[in-house]
DNA sequence: AAGGCGTGGTA
DNA sequence: TTACCAAGCCT
C-alpha cells in the first residue's frame, strides 16, 4: 500500500480546497438538517444517512425531529415510539443505539454532545465516519468523515487502486483526508467531497465534464474514472423460506409478536412465524409451534399470500395464512391480541407490513 | 477480517 | 430479474 505522503506530494492542496468548497458553497443542496449546525440534528441525520439515500430520509429525519425535537426528548421517550417512528427506514439497531447514546449524553455530558474525538467516538452506533462527520459539521474540528462517497471521490481524484471494500483501506483515505483537509472549513471541506460524490462523481457515469474539480483529478486525466474506485463484490444471499400466520379471535383481534432483542429485525413486532423444515407440512408446523411457544390454540386456514422480501445478507419466501383463534391467549411482554387499530402504534418491519395490508385485501368468504 | 444488519431505487 | 447500490457500525 502506497504512503499517504506519497500519493498527496504534487497535489495542489490550497487550490483544491478552494475550488471545492466555493462549488459546495454555491451548489450545495436545501436539505433540512442543514439548517442549522444543532450538534443533536446533524447527530441524528449522520444515522440516518447510514447507509441509507438523502430522498429516503428527509420525511422521516423532519417527522423524528417534530416527534424528538431535542436529546431531552428522545432521552426521556418510550423505545417503541422511537421504533415506530424508525419503522420502514432499516437498519433498525441504529435507532436503538441513537437513543442509548443520547441518555449517555444526557447522564454523562450533562445533555452536551461532546467535542472530542475519544468521547465521540464511543457512543453507542457513531463509528469512525459518524464521529468525523459530527465533529466537522456540528463542531468545525478538522476531522476526516470518509464515507463511501469519500473514497469513490479520491480515489479517482488521487488515483488510488486499493480495495475500497477491504477495511485497512478506510484508514488509508483517513490519512489522505488529514493530509488535504481544510483547517479553515473542515465542515465544508467533508460535506462538499460527499455532496460532490452524490452529485457528480457518480459511481456508474460521473458527470466529468461538470466537475469543480476536474484539474486536480488524476483518473480523468488518465480516462479511467469509470474504473475506480476498485470494489470486490460480495456473495450471494442465501434463501430461507418462513410460514407465516394471521390469526384474529372471534371478535376479529389479531395477535402480534415482539421479536428478540438481537439480531435481524430486533425489538419489531411481527406475526406468528416459523422456518420450515421440509418434512413437514406447513399446516402442521405452524400448529404445533403455536401450541409450543405461544400456549395458543389455533385453527390454521388457507394461505392468502406469499411474499419475498430481500434483505442485504438473505431473501425470505413467505408463504401467509390466515387463521382462527380457539380459546383464551395469554398475553405478555411479547405477545398481544389487539385490534388492528391499536396494532398501528407498533413497528413491523417491511416484509410483515405486506402481510398486513394482504390480510386486509385479500378474497373474503 | 468478514459477515450480520433493511429498504427502495435503478439499470 | 438479477445485481448493485446509498452519507456504516458492531462483533
Amino acid at each position: 500500500m502506497k504512503q499517504s505522503k506519497e500519493i498527496v506530494k504534487d497535489f495542489n492542496i490550497a487550490k483544491f480546497q478552494e475550488d471545492l468548497i466555493g462549488w459546495f458553497t454555491a451548489e450545495q443542496r436545501d436539505l433540512p438538517w442543514r439548517q442549522d449546525k444543532d450538534p443533536y440534528k446533524v447527530w441524528v441525520s449522520e444515522i440516518m444517512l447510514q447507509q441509507t439515500r438523502v430522498d429516503t430520509v428527509i420525511p422521516y429525519f423532519n417527522n423524528f425531529i417534530s416527534k424528538f425535537p431535542t436529546i431531552e426528548h428522545l432521552a426521556d421517550a418510550d423505545e417503541e415510539d422511537v421504533l415506530k417512528a424508525w419503522e420502514g427506514l432499516g437498519y433498525y439497531s441504529r435507532a436503538r443505539n441513537l437513543q442509548h447514546a443520547v441518555r449517555e449524553v444526557r447522564d454523562e455530558y450533562g445533555g452536551i454532545v461532546p467535542e472530542t474525538k475519544d468521547e465521540v467516538s464511543k457512543l453507542r452506533g457513531v463509528g469512525p465516519y459518524t464521529t468525523g462527520a459530527i465533529l466537522s459539521i456540528a463542531y468545525g474540528v478538522p476531522e476526516p468523515a470518509v464515507d463511501g462517497n469519500v473514497m469513490r471521490v479520491l480515489s479517482r481524484i488521487l488515483f488510488v487502486w486499493e480495495d475500497i471494500a477491504k477495511p485497512k483501506t478506510r484508514k488509508l483515505f483517513d490519512e489522505l483526508v488529514y493530509a488535504i483537509i481544510s483547517h479553515e472549513n473542515p465542515s465544508f471541506f467533508n460535506q462538499g467531497l460527499m455532496e460532490l460524490g452524490a452529485l457528480i462523481c457518480t459511481p456508474k457515469s460521473p458527470a466529468c465534464l461538470l466537475c469543480p474539480v476536474q484539474e486536480h483529478c488524476r483518473a480523468f486525466e488518465e480516462g479511467t474514472q469509470k474504473e475506480l474506485p476498485v470494489k470486490t463484490s460480495k456473495k450471494t444471499v442465501k434463501a430461507v423460506e418462513l410460514a407465516a400466520t394471521v390469526l384474529t379471535d372471534e371478535s376479529g383481534k389479531v395477535l402480534i409478536h415482539k421479536r428478540s432483542s438481537k439480531g435481524l429485525l430486533a425489538n419489531l413486532w411481527e406475526f406468528p412465524n416459523i422456518e420450515i423444515q421440509k418434512d413437514l407440512s406447513k399446516e402442521e408446523e405452524l400448529t404445533s409451534f403455536l401450541t409450543e411457544k405461544y400456549g395458543v390454540e389455533a385453527e390454521i386456514g388457507q394461505p392468502f399470500t406469499t411474499i419475498s422480501h430481500v434483505f442485504s445478507h438473505l431473501t425470505w419466501h413467505i408463504t401467509v395464512y390466515e387463521g382462527k383463534i380457539r380459546g383464551k391467549v395469554e398475553e405478555s411482554e411479547t405477545l398481544k391480541l389487539l385490534t388492528w387499530e391499536e396494532a398501528e402504534q407498533y413497528a413491523f418491519p417491511v416484509s410483515h407490513q405486506k402481510m398486513k395490508k394482504a390480510f386486509k385485501e385479500r378474497q373474503q368468504d
